[in-house]
DNA sequence: GAACCCATCATTTTT
DNA sequence: TGATGGGTTC
């Protein structure tokens, strides 16, 4: 196979079978997969609908698609490439009737989850306060990452009062998702895990159907996806999981780093493929951390290896606030962008979302353009989340949560009383919001609201109508931007908005119009466009997919958020005890917590293909109160020789900016060496010394080696001059003759 | 019914 | 520090 090394195209051609791949960082684990897709179709004429793709983000779905349809000439639309989720999706929509459950469920997010558990704690007159809704849900979600009923945690609660408490909110929120006609994104798993256990004829539909199964970051896989794909296989056992368990870094959402550890007890005769190689990081960096991961135990043996050059070495900053690391972080992003690096290239991570706001403030100072990834989304905005009710009760009119949020919601009279009156008659009759309300007996029981909710529910009706969700529209005539604007309009949304005049109302205008954007695209996009679809995309794929990658921006991110990501150029700010690694973590008496932290650190490192540098501060602010952060473990595991330190006493070492955007950062002279150089095509985007003026780097080729460059090809090293923390090199190229050009910049690779 | 004020409480996140 | 939510007051 060509472009592939031997692990490599040997993971690719071992189809029969299953596989374990251990795909360390950067060792082209995802061209591996494409790649292995390619064979199977082009080599193998397997049928591309007997194959299965399973991901755990549609980035990483959609990605995969794209690259395997480059690699072959037809038949990728037919391979089944998607998200868990989605997969579950797809066929609960086709059979969940066979287990009693209606196919037009609704998709419940955290949000609607908590709502539902308000209900049942009122319910069951149980107090908020002693078993908070956060704590509720994660319980739920729990028991279902390992497949346990209600039933099966009460067992379990023992003698512990509090747990049987637990599993009665349990037992009562499925009654009422039961009722809501509604699915959150666990059940979605576990109804499947569910039809195929009880249904062994649809069950041997989709076994018959993928002859080949492959599993992306196998490592994040929880108990009841394990035991999913476990039957999804058990008729070929042509499984296919890739992953690397020193990345695991969701076991607080139910990653269970078992499952890869253990998939050789599973299947005992699974071959094991580890890639070894990477391509993305210098020397020093992979060094670094593989320094950082040997520190914990029990893991697969492994150690990563490169072919890359030595690089520079990693900058290690300590600042006296968390004010000064931000204007350190900025002052080393202005010089690397006066050295022609793009921003795009640099990356800002952080351990925790609270860390962003003081980067941003400084960021916005400077002028520098950044994107943010991640924290509350589009989706999560209120006026969004009100349309979004209001087409999800005109797709299920069961909703009951989604009912109560927007009943009156603009304003229409429809009061609190009102509300729960309705709410305990419907509850007693066991109807639902919406069919109380229908039924004209009930008007009577409302007073003076019952013409409002009349009006409400006509109007609900219309869009009901409209929707096509009752299969009176032909499908060519159904348009759901039309739709939203009746909603938007016909409800008097927008009036209210309008009135209201605020800057603040204005934003939410936007944010509207945002929305119909969305659905607008949906519909174009899609072959079949629903409300069930629509409503299905905006569950289901988070709006961080669709960031322009093309904007020239400065990417701040959590650590989290960043795996599977890499960057020239990374800063990871905040290396401080009880912050990285977090304070809960150290406390914690579970000793692989701070392991987990520790892979995150890994993470991190890895992220970054030429420039390091890491930060702290010696006092933070942290939830209101000042502290006084000893340094983080993980820098003291990174081998002194790999390190330069510097700063301790902060600003008097943070060189002053290159190109300040606006005057900020004081005195602005210029930047020694190298910089202020405007860059040519001599001088690619590449390495610039940050911080340190003292020498650095170190370059494994010397005078006289031969050499090749990512653009001019082959040559041989005239000289190698030193200035600064870097080495000019000459290199007299066979094709386009001698060049000059700065050794971190010029990515030359002994040949 | 709505505005306002005070108390509370804080990792990480995709689906 | 800051967002959020419940409770109180008008």
């Amino acid at each position: 196979m060509t472009g592939l090394n031997d692990k490599q195209s040997e993971a690719c051609s071992y189809v029969e079978g299953p596989l374990l791949i251990l795909a360390g960082a950067g060792s082209g684990k995802t061209r591996v997969i494409t790649h292995r897709i390619a064979y199977l179709i082009d080599e193998l004429a397997v049928n591309p609908y007997s194959i299965l793709a399973i991901t755990f983000t549609n980035k990483a779905a959609n990605e995969m698609r794209e690259r395997v349809d480059k690699l072959i000439d037809v038949g990728s639309v037919s391979i089944w490439v998607s998200t868990f989720h989605s997969m579950c999706v797809r066929i609960l929509r086709r059979f969940y009737d066979r287990i009693g459950g209606k196919n037009n469920f609704t998709i419940y997010d955290t949000d609607d989850q908590k709502a539902v558990i308000k209900e049942v704690l009122k319910n069951l007159g149980m107090d908020p306060k002693m078993y908070p809704e956060k704590a509720c849900i994660s319980y739920i979600s729990k028991a279902k990452e390992e497949f346990l009923t209600p039933d099966d945690m009460d067992k379990r609660s023992g003698t512990s009062y509090r747990d049987m408490q637990m599993a009665n909110v349990y037992r009562e929120y499925q009654k009422r998702m039961v009722q809501n006609n509604a699915l959150d994104f666990d059940d979605l798993i576990f109804k499947t895990l569910e039809l195929f256990t009880r249904d062994k004829e649809v069950l041997d539909i989709y076994q018959s159907r993928f002859r080949y199964i492959m599993v992306d970051e196998y490592q994040d896989t929880n108990h009841s996806q394990f035991l999913l794909v476990k039957m999804l296989a058990a008729k070929y056992r042509n499984l296919c999981v890739v992953g690397d368990d020193d990345q695991s870094i969701y076991k607080f959402r139910g990653a269970d780093i078992s499952n890869i550890l253990n998939f050789e007890d599973e299947y005992p005769d699974a071959k094991v493929i580890k890639l070894e190689q990477n391509y993305r990081s210098t020397k020093v960096i992979l060094d670094a951390a593989n320094s950082v991961i040997a520190n914990n135990e029990g893991r697969k043996s492994k150690k990563l290896w490169t072919e890359n050059y030595i690089g520079n070495k990693i900058k290690y900053m300590v600042f006296e606030t968390e004010y000064e690391e931000a204007h350190g972080v900025i002052n080393a992003i202005l010089d690397q962008r006066s050295m022609g690096r793009e921003y795009s290239d640099i990356a800002i991570l952080y351990r925790t979302n609270a860390q962003s706001r003081v980067l941003e403030e400084k960021l916005i100072y400077a002028n520098i353009p950044y994107k943010l990834v991640g924290g509350t989304g589009f989706y999560n905005r209120k006026e969004v989340r009100d349309m979004i009710a209001y087409l999800k009760l005109i797709a299920n009119h069961s909703d009951d949560i989604s009912f109560s949020r927007i009943i009156n919601v603009p304003r229409r009279g429809i009061g609190a009383t009102t509300v729960n009156r309705i709410k305990d008659n419907a509850y007693a009759s066991g109807q639902s919001l919406y069919d109380y309300c229908k039924s004209p007996d009930h008007i009577d029981d409302l007073g003076r609201s019952g013409s409002k909710i009349c009006d409400f529910i006509s109007m609900m009706d219309d869009f009901t109508e409209m929707s096509g969700i009752l299969g009176n529209v032909p499908p060519e005539d159904i348009c759901l931007t039309d739709l939203y604007d009746s909603i938007v309009d016909k409800t008097g949304y927008k009036t209210a908005l309008v009135a209201e005049g605020t800057d603040e109302a204005k934003a939410r205008i936007e944010n509207l119009d945002e929305l119909k954007n969305k659905i607008a695209h949906y519909e174009q996009d899609t072959d079949e466009p629903g409300l069930m679809g629509l409503l299905e995309e905006i569950s289901l794929v988070a709006d961080t997919d669709e960031g322009l990658d093309t904007d020239n921006k400065v990417t701040l991110m959590t650590l989290h958020s960043a795996k599977g990501l890499e960057f020239p150029c990374v800063y990871i700010v905040g290396m401080e005890e009880r912050l990285f690694p977090s304070g809960l973590s150290i406390d914690s008496d579970d000793p692989d917590a701070v392991e987990e932290e520790r892979r995150l650190c890994y993470v991190g490192i890895t992220r970054a293909m030429e420039e390091l540098m890491l930060s702290g501060a010696t006092t933070r602010m942290i939830n209101g109160t000042r502290t006084y952060p000893a340094e983080s473990r993980f820098i003291k595991e990174i081998p002194k020789e790999f390190m330069e330190r510097s700063g301790v006493k902060g600003r008097s070492v943070v060189k002053p900016a290159a190109r300040p955007a606006v005057k900020p950062f004081g005195s602005s002279t210029f930047a020694p060496g190298i910089g202020g150089a405007k860059p040519d095509i001599n001088n690619i985007p590449g390495v610039q010394k940050g911080f340190s003026s003292s020498g650095s780097a170190v370059y494994d080729y010397e005078v006289g080696d031969t050499v090749r460059h990512i653009k001019f090809g082959k040559g041989t090293v005239v000289s190698k001059v030193k200035g600064g923390s870097d080495y000019e090199v000459t290199v007299d190229f066979e094709k386009v003759g001698e060049k000059k050009m700065f050794a971190s910049l010029a990515r030359l690779k002994k040949v």
